[in-house]
DNA sequence: TTAATAAAATTGACTTAGTCCATTTTTTTA
DNA sequence: TAAAAAAATGGACTAAGTCAATTTTATTAA
């Protein structure tokens, strides 16, 4: 497995210790928030500025690194399971969130009925509903 | 067509002049903010207050009267389209935004490719890309 | 029709998620 | 190893949305 240090040199980012502490707690624990980012690496290296937080999902996401979903209601959530497209599965009474993988194939669900001219470069889809705990 | 004060009393709701100036701007201007419609129907009525219009789309949301879509990157939109199941194209660039029907039937995308015993009631489609003004 | 009561709207303070910007610190490069 | 570039910090700020007490409006029962 390729190490978070070698990742950030292939998209050209320097190597600090609060990225390497994003990344580690962000595969650590998928589907976290900027929050979340900002107390568990606060535990892990001793501080982190808020805006380090931000600054650094915000990069991450751009190179792809990392890919952000925003389900309705909840702040931004970070993963690190990124290229495949996979998508979200939530409870709508306690927030658990499970990766789904894709049901149609291997170019995803890239098919709307009608397109209006636009070019379509992703099929976001989140599955709503109860989890086993909350039914 | 089904009045707006008609809808209220189905549901049990008592109607207001700010409740129907809301579901009347929701169908003018579908895929609207809580903030255009502060804007909207104070034009139109006069005055509303910020927390009389959070109020009527957390109501009418829970009602079903209207229906709810938190984008990435963007606050929660209103459309009063609802019991379709239908789906979202959003550009990228511009954030135009486009229902599009289900494209798969009548009982729509329910189907996760792996459930995690989750009782799934909605699958909620948004479709990235570029509009044809973007591209 | 009108009082009582129940429901809804208003107001203003507050919270949370996220941004801006000037300065300082750390990392990279030459 | 020093200079330059990049990143982190701190603090003020904004935007979206919530809370709670009070006032106003709508509904109901007499």
């Amino acid at each position: 497995m390729i190490s978070y240090e070698e990742r950030l040199k292939e998209v050209k980012l320097s190597v600090t210790a609060q990225r390497l502490a994003v990344m580690k707690e962000i595969a650590n624990h998928p589907h976290c928030t900027a929050d979340d980012l900002l107390q568990r690496v606060t535990s892990k290296i001793g501080s982190i500025s808020k805006q380090a937080v931000y600054d650094i999902i915000h990069l991450l996401t751009e190179k792809q690194l990392i890919r952000r979903i925003q389900p309705s209601g909840s702040s931004a959530l970070y993963e690190d399971r990124v290229g495949d497209n996979h998508h979200h599965l939530i409870c709508r009474s306690c927030s658990k969130t499970c990766d789904v993988d894709c049901a149609s194939g291997e170019t995803p669900c890239l098919h709307a009925s009608d397109d209006h001219g636009f070019i379509i470069d992703e099929a976001e889809v989140i599955y709503w509903g109860l989890c086993p705990d909350c039914r």
